[in-house]
DNA sequence: TTTTGAGTTGTTCGA
DNA sequence: GTCGAACAACTCAAA
């Protein structure tokens, strides 16, 4: 049993096949330095967290290797004498070749290889409109997501069922020393979390949502991404004739979504989803770099977006609004490439997801599927005020600020006096908010116009 | 094939 | 202070 995305033992499928299909399993992970190269520590740590759990639950068995699994897997499969390798399926740009030169290796050797199972509620390729054709816009592929439906979890093996060969277990590698405060690892964690937001959060979903100084999301990012939880589980906790809830389970639908669109658009990882945004103008240098720099260790002057991205730094997370308030800042107001965003994104997000980042980016950008208006553009303040309204967000990750008052918090000219007052050390504003924007919509007029 | 209705998340300006 | 309009067409999906 190969577990990859999906580090859980409830609502399983391919490990609950491998175990009615064998008399034993050997449950293997592999560290494939292809995926954990990009990834920064706080994912590193969060992933090694959730494996040493899964580990526990397997009665210490988990066996891991590093390498690549072209190699890997095939050379484990044979060391215990396996006949077959059961894993669920990767819609990935990268998953996709990689398992289809597995199940090569694997079929040389004669060993069979079954995927059964994925990360989505409604797999990728699985719905297209009436032409046959792959959805392009969110809400049609919602109302084909909602009719087509998912099916209920399945039942947790219990300890007689989980037959496992007693092999003693690769040495887990140690975790990085990570000075955030991370989520808690691993599939209790998540049910944890799953419950509490059933039980306090969802309800005020809707109203609370947007607001980055309560705890009214999820939080459930870290756990979806690597199968700690199946989205499936999460379904079957919710009631869709309460709004809140049903607000959330179009949450849940845009993760299928996006994985959908890269599915049929691997390509879209890297370049624009439109192709006429190939040549959109960004800007690159010394003095670009200077304010990337800025941007990723939260030195804007704009609070709310340098509380946003040292709240990535330190907790590995960053609040969806907030995210899209620091997205636009970075294409709109310093007009940089949304691929520089979208990379720092992926080394720092614990739930850094390849499809849902990269066109969470794009569809800010412009160059996405179902894209903004290219004159929507968030005006940081305006923003911060309506969605922090009392600052607490903003003085909870930007300490300088604290003693700002609540009128004034938002504002970086305001806060600016207050910190030469104070002297405390809080930057300037690195850009103009207005006078950036208008050069921004100048630069979307040109692409349309050419 | 043609037509028609519709499309996550905003801001600014002027009445 | 509040409110509605303008900002732009364009393309997708289905009838």
């Amino acid at each position: 049993m190969w577990f990859r995305r999906d580090l859980r033992l409830a609502d399983n499928p391919a490990l609950v096949g491998a175990l009615r299909a064998h008399d034993a399993i050997v449950p293997l992970f592999v560290l494939d330095p292809r995926l954990t190269r990009n990834a920064g520590a706080a994912r590193m740590t969060f992933l090694l967290g959730c494996l040493e759990e899964l580990n526990r639950s397997l009665e210490g068995r988990l066996v891991i290797r590093s390498g690549d699994p072209r190699q890997v897997v095939p050379r484990a499969a044979a060391e215990v004498g396996a006949s077959a390798v059961w894993c669920a399926e990767d819609f990935g740009p990268y998953g996709v070749e990689r398992d289809v030169a597995v199940s090569d290796a694997l079929e040389r050797q004669g060993v069979q290889f079954t995927q059964t199972g994925s990360p989505y509620a409604v797999s990728p390729g699985a719905l297209l409109t009436g032409a046959k054709r792959p959805y392009q816009v969110f809400t049609p592929y919602s109302r084909s997501w909602l009719s087509h439906g998912w099916s209920e979890p399945i039942a947790t093996p219990s300890p007689s069922e989980l037959q496992i060969a007693p092999l003693s277990s690769g040495e887990l590698p140690k975790r990085p020393v990570v000075a955030a405060r991370l989520a808690p690892p691993g599939e209790h964690a998540a049910q944890r979390r799953l419950e509490q937001f059933v039980d306090h959060v969802v309800d005020h979903y809707g109203e609370q949502r947007d607001r980055p100084d309560l705890d009214g999301t999820s939080r459930l990012s870290p756990y979806l991404k690597f199968g700690c939880v199946h989205p499936r589980q999460v379904l079957h906790r919710l009631n869709p004739t309460n709004s809140g809830h049903d607000r959330f389970r179009t949450e849940l639908c845009w993760r299928d979504f996006y994985a959908d669109v890269l599915f049929h658009r691997p390509d879209s990882a890297r370049a624009p989803y439109r192709r006429e945004w190939r040549d959109f103008m960004v800007d690159s240098g010394v003095q670009a770099d200077v304010r990337f720099d800025a941007w990723a260790y939260g030195r804007t002057g704009y609070p709310i977006v340098d509380a946003g991205m040292r709240q990535l730094l330190e907790e590995g997370w960053m609040h969806n609004r907030v995210r899209m308030i620091v997205a636009s800042f970075l294409v709109k107001d310093l007009h940089l490439d949304w691929r520089r965003g979208a990379k720092w994104f992926m080394q720092h997000l614990v739930d850094g997801d390849l499809a849902s980042n990269q066109h969470g980016w794009q569809w800010v950008a412009g160059s996405g599927t179902d894209a903004a208006p290219y004159f929507r553009i968030f005006n940081p303040v305006t923003q911060g005020k309506r969605f922090d309204p009392h600052g607490d967000y903003v003085r909870r990750w930007v300490p300088e600020l604290a003693s700002s008052p609540q009128g004034e918090i938002h504002e970086p000219r305001a806060t600016l006096r207050a910190t030469v007052m104070s002297s405390v050390d809080y930057p300037p504003p690195i850009v103009d908010h207005a006078h950036e924007r208008d050069a921004a919509l100048l630069r979307y007029r040109t692409l349309r116009t050419t």
